[in-house]
DNA sequence: CTGAAAGCGCTTACAG
DNA sequence: CTGAAAGCGCTTACAG
């Protein structure tokens, strides 16, 4: 084991509280002393330890992030990013992953890992409010995603329904009017979670245009083989939509794939709009046109949010807050023809 | 705050002792007594702090992950597979990302979170073995990934150049005899890690085919835009590889999307092999022939490796591990026409 | 089978 | 500006 305070002390012929002085440092320390102490530290290799500074303090320096599948680049790139605003506030990320389901979801949310975390970020699938109701963690909880809670926590996320309408509407304004929306929860799903359905109905009703539930495909999970299973769904139903609108990346990615093998050519054929601007979304053949979420603003707002709380900041009250968005119009949107 | 142990043993009018018994399961205690104790835990909501006894027993159940990006599909992949073995053995995980840099990785590797972390996996990408060599952290180390070091520490590695060989050999079997290889580290990168621009050099001697420098195309990093800018370097001095060999899955990605833009088809024109069998590569509209190390193998054996360590196994010599690979054969390599 | 006490390595009032 | 002491919430020999 390495050296503790107490060797410090003892070997610099000093108190532990001036040890701690220094490492901690306060001012109102001789500079020869803190030479002296600092030598002592070099020599004995000394580095705090970190567990009983914040047995002490409360606190651990650690917050937990937890998201649905670290396998969707969107989570992986968000969890990338929370890790570096943690950074920034001298905090460190442990990560969770609950495959979306709702009992992890609460076990996570009732303070799993009580103690070892100060705060936590928790993207929930199908976590209820009512999940929410008993909990008696005192650790800060931020909420991310589409879901909205009445619940009194931090919530933060793009205004999906806007979000979804801006996409809709660029598909409209292409001269589309057969738009599928693929990645709906299925209806044994409690509570699904349709704020871009929403969008969709919405931005469509307010062009004038039908909303066609056969155009509508509800999907298990987000992956690339839901949105493949959706395309093929709509497709197989007969119907031959001129755009389509994906719950996220993902899906649209798994669509476009099946739309290429049943040879309909994006975005001649059928114009496909995502949603998250995964990287790999840029990268793809045929470029996805997307909905970019401000992840690194998701990111800096969850964890300043936490940090906040933490601190104790006074007249905090919990807040939705909605960072921007963007569309981000690449290869596979085209007008109609 | 919670109640603690005391509170708990107050009320239920035992001494703090006993309630650490039942809280820990320890034989021998009188079923009433249980009973009783429980009681005052269901009614205090009393939850153990972990940091607390870990601060006793000097372990916190928490191992460390670093990997260089989570971007890359790839390490966002193995981090879930490591939560999850992690989870098998009562650890959590904590997860860093160095960028790759070594800076970074030295950091982390000295013990960064010292006492907070059990243990350590680490990715690294510019670490030296030199910069192993004063290692003073007592907490176990086990290094992952393509880099080989002469460094008492446990490694787990898949043959890179055995299944760099596999990959060149199914193209030279395919006929191929102009193979590219993309990912070659810039010569100004410190030791450059060539265990599998060795396998190419080794395989294509191994079948009488020279080794052309000019189609060795080296990269900043390993990323989409990587793969794309060596495809674009490759083409533009004039060569036309009639194959391409990746150094991992997502520079075969943005490999194959500039060999789309410059109308060279895949695998017609050109077969694309990879490495790393990230989901994406299955769904990409040309489904991407890679090499597949088997990440659930890896996480496992690291997280064993470290617990074994932790529970202080004797006779446990460093050891380099080599999980299993396969060759997963797709729709971007064909017989050359 | 249960209890009283020490101690893990820190920080924090409280003195001086 | 520095020191002696208590205590964060546990576990662990040691008694009984």
């Amino acid at each position: 084991m390495g050296a503790s305070l107490k060797d410090v002390a003892q070997r610099a012929g000093v108190s532990v509280k001036t040890v701690s002085n220094v490492v901690n440092n306060y001012p109102h320390v001789t500079p020869a002393m803190r030479e002296r102490v600092q030598q002592a530290i070099d020599e004995l290799g000394y580095r705090p330890n970190l567990i009983a500074r914040h047995l002490r303090k409360g606190r651990t320096g650690i917050i937990a992030l937890a998201v649905p599948e670290l396998g969707n680049p969107y989570f992986a790139e968000l969890a990338g990013a929370v890790i570096d605003a943690a950074a920034r506030h001298d905090y460190t990320v442990l990560l969770d992953h609950t495959g979306g389901r709702r009992e992890n979801e609460i076990l996570v949310s009732q303070g799993f890992r009580a103690h070892v975390i100060d705060g936590l970020i928790l993207s929930p699938i199908e976590l209820e409010a009512e999940d929410l109701l008993g909990r008696s963690e005192d650790a800060p909880l931020v909420l991310l995603g589409e879901r909205e809670y009445e619940a009194p926590y931090d919530q933060i996320a793009i205004d999906n329904v806007a979000a979804a309408r801006s996409a809709v509407r660029h598909l409209t304004g292409l001269g589309h009017r057969r738009i599928a929306f693929l990645g709906a929860r299925r209806e044994s799903a409690r509570r699904p979670a349709h704020l871009r359905l929403r969008g969709w109905r919405e931005e469509l009703t307010a062009a004038g245009l039908p909303c066609d539930d056969s155009l509508v495909a509800a999907t298990d999970g987000y992956g690339r083989v839901d949105g493949a299973a959706a395309m093929n769904a709509v497709l197989d139903r007969g119907e031959r939509p001129d755009a389509v609108f994906a719950y996220n990346d993902l899906v649209a990615l798994g669509a476009m794939r099946v739309l290429t093998e049943r040879r309909l050519r994006v975005p001649q054929d059928v114009s496909v709009v995502g949603f998250d601007d995964i990287e790999e979304g840029r990268f793809s053949p045929v470029a996805l046109t997307t909905v970019s979420p401000d992840k690194q603003a998701i990111a800096r707002l969850a964890v300043q949010r936490v940090v906040a709380r933490l601190a104790g900041t006074p007249g905090l009250e919990p807040e939705h807050i909605q960072p921007g968005y963007t569309l981000t119009v690449r290869e596979s949107t085209a007008r109609r023809t």
